[in-house]
This record gives C-alpha cells, structure tokens and sequence, in this order.
DNA sequence: CGTTCGATGCACT
DNA sequence: GTGCATCGAACGT
C-alpha cells in the first residue's frame, strides 16, 4: 500500500474532510467495521488548549494499517459484562471514540461500532504516518522510548502519543473537529488477521486485522500465527 | 493509573 | 434479607 500523499495534499482540506465514512459505515457488524477500516485516512487535529502547548498542537495525518475487533459477546471486550461507567459509550451511537487508559500510561483509540443499544468498538493498532511526521516526532520525542521511524507509530499506545490523543476526547464524534476518518479510495493489497495481542481469553479468535508487510505494523509473537483473510 | 468486582459492614424494614 | 457505601486487590484490547 503507498502512502500517496501527493494525491490528497493538493485537494483542499474542505474536499478532504467531504470524504469523511458515513454513519452506517460504523452502524454494522464489528468484524466487518475492523476489516474495512485498513486503508481509511484518519485526520487529527488537537488544539493548543488540549495539553499540548503550540508547539505540540496541529493535524496529523495517517493511514490505517493494523485493527481488532471488540464484539458485545466477546469475553475480552469491556462491554462483556454489560454497561458500566466506562463502557456505556459502545453501547450508544456508532461512529464516536472510545478513548481509555490502562497500564497508568497509554491511551487506546477505538471506534464505535454496531447500531445503537449493540456493543462494539474496533481497536486502531498501528498507522502509517501521511502528513504531520515532524509533530508527531515532536510528540513522542519526550516519551521514555526512544523510537526508529517505524517506532512513531507502530503500536496502540504509540500512535495515540504521535497523534495527541487524550482521554479528553473520549466520546468524540468521527465527524470533527479533532476527528475524522476518510475514504480516499486506496485499498490494502492484502489482508491478514491473527489472534487479537494482549489478552487471556477468546484467544481461538482471529480478530486482529492488518496489512501483511506494512512496516507500521505492530511486531508481536501473534504475527507468526497469522494467516490471510 | 483507572476500573471493576467481591468482601465487609451498617442501616433499615 | 435487602440494599447501599466503602475498601482492597487484581488486572488490564
């Protein structure tokens, strides 16, 4: 898959952001949602007051290349156990960023998925850096790790530093200000899944989704099991 | 670090 | 017995 940077950076920002997915793109069933979602663009841009200072605020734009599905019937999903503070928001309208915390220290970005009153979210794993590398650079450069070009992003934890996202935007729509997803016709060349990183239970399931040979693809020991989809 | 859950204790009826 | 508040431990997409 190529970056083509060249082909969106001479439309507008209004012609861009046109191309944003539509609601019922997320209102379906969640593994569908994780597939379709390598390739998308998505936009973020963070403004000075969301604790970043100037120099840490700005859009970014980036590739989608690595997903996982967390379905309503899904032991490892946080919506397992029904609603509780922190879940309610995939029980509600598709196409919002589930946003949440873990390890005291990473952010996890997730979409929405399923209509209304069903749970699902969809997992960002890894993107490939298309527009904003030098803020992005910025933004992880004051983290602990020290990180090779594939580093900014190739990770959960790491793509929402590179990105600026914060628990703040929990709950924020898919349609701006800060994010949007787009659809500007490129398409993986190929697909793979594998078991989803991180968790004890469900293990059997092939819900993690990616694009075989991304270099911004997260290396786990799950990418030995994975086979094409 | 934040969330969740089970254990515990207390008020109330 | 039921229900609610509080606490601590475990664990985490």
């Amino acid at each position: 898959m190529e970056s083509s940077s060249a082909n969106w950076s001479k439309k507008s920002w209004a012609d861009l952001l046109k191309k944003s997915v539509p609601e019922d793109f997320y209102s379906r069933e969640t593994l569908q949602v994780a597939k379709d979602l390598l390739g998308k663009l998505v936009v973020v841009r963070t403004k000075p007051t969301q604790n970043w200072g100037d120099a840490r605020a700005g859009v970014t734009v980036s590739r989608i290349v690595e997903t996982e599905a967390y379905r309503a019937d899904d032991p490892a999903s946080h919506s397992c156990r029904g609603e509780t503070p922190r879940s309610a928001i995939m029980f509600g309208d598709p196409g919002k960023a589930y946003i949440y915390f873990i390890y005291g220290m990473y952010e996890m970005l997730n979409f929405v998925t399923e209509p209304r009153g069903y749970a699902g979210a969809v997992l960002i794993r890894a993107v490939e850096p298309v527009y904003g590398e030098t803020l992005m650079t910025k933004r992880r450069q004051s983290s602990a790790t020290k990180t090779s070009r594939t580093g900014l992003t190739n990770g959960p934890g790491r793509l929402t530093q590179a990105l600026g996202i914060k628990m703040a935007h929990k709950g924020e729509s898919l349609w701006g200000p800060t994010f949007y997803v787009i659809d500007d016709g490129i398409r993986p060349n190929a697909m793979d899944s594998s078991p989803r990183v991180g968790i004890r239970v469900a293990t059997d399931k092939y819900w993690r989704f990616f694009v075989p040979g991304n270099p911004y693809v997260s290396k786990c020991r799950e990418n030995s099991l994975s086979k094409p989809v």
